[in-house]
DNA sequence: GCATAAAGTTAAGCCCGCTTAACTAAAAAG
DNA sequence: CTTTTTAGTTAAGCGGGCTTAACTTTATGC
């Protein structure tokens, strides 16, 4: 029988690898691109989810309309990101990444998941099907639970 | 067959959601902290790997020294950390949490382990073995890899 | 013993992100 | 048509993190 308990700890212990690996990965990389971390992040959630206004900006990463006006102020400057106007509401700018960002968010992308790619050959052969098949029970579930929340 | 290339996809996608909801728990509750994100990780260091000197933090942040002794005398100020002498180098500074910065990270980590106990809750019976096995052959993996580099 | 290296600290200065407050311009409400 | 609300910008000011440069103190090499 399979706990509860366990399944949990298993959890807990991976996230811990994971998380110390990935997240030192990511800030070395903005680091190294010369972008602060909230800069990249709003390139991240362009990459996303796509195109947004100023509004979504200081909500999701819940700051003043202020500072968002500022951050992406300076990620135009950068080249990252083009502001137009919305020519339904001409109040409203909609914030959308150039090829320079794209090509950006792309790289960290690809350097996020060198490491994934050395922890998959250091799989087993009969290894490999479980783990595919675990990982997306688990993305499943955790689709699900953002949704709903 | 099970195709290395199924593998890796599946890796990313579980990354993509994990690491998603991760951080945004973990930097909203750096936040709520009142602490930054580099002084929140060096508690996390001295949790993670003991005490340490400041040789070590200058290095593991990737910082000049003079940057380390700034952000722990801010933590030593704020009563997270205990700085002391080594006794036998009289040079050498050893810092640790204080019972402060444990009960900090312990509530931390409790924050980030509630939305793991919400997904283990959505995983059906049959499910749940299968995920146990494929958590731990991955953290397996990842702990040689981290020994490798 | 004396020069040199090593571990930290302190201070000045820079950029960054954030906030509040005062503003412009456009849309919605009445 | 006027008032109010909404979207965003600009400027001043604060604290944070980082660097360089100039230090103090302790250990090491010769």
């Amino acid at each position: 029988m399979t706990t509860p308990v366990q399944l949990k700890e298993s959890l807990r212990e991976w996230m811990d690898v994971f998380m110390h690996r990935s997240m030192r990965g990511w800030m070395t990389f903005a680091k190294s691109t010369g972008l602060s971390m909230p800069q990249f992040s709003v390139l991240m959630q362009l990459h996303h989810r796509g195109p947004c206004g100023m509004s979504e900006i200081s909500e999701k990463f819940d700051i003043t309309a202020a500072a968002a006006s500022q951050l992406t102020e300076k990620l135009v400057q950068g080249g990252y990101i083009e502001r137009t106007e919305d020519p339904n509401d001409r109040r409203a700018k909609s914030i959308q990444l150039t090829p320079k960002g794209k090509e950006l968010v792309e790289v960290g992308m690809k350097e996020r998941y060198r490491w994934m790619d050395e922890l998959v050959s250091k799989l087993s052969a009969e290894d490999k099907p479980k783990v595919v098949e675990a990982l997306q029970v688990l993305t499943e579930a955790a689709r699900q639970l953002d949704k709903a929340t």
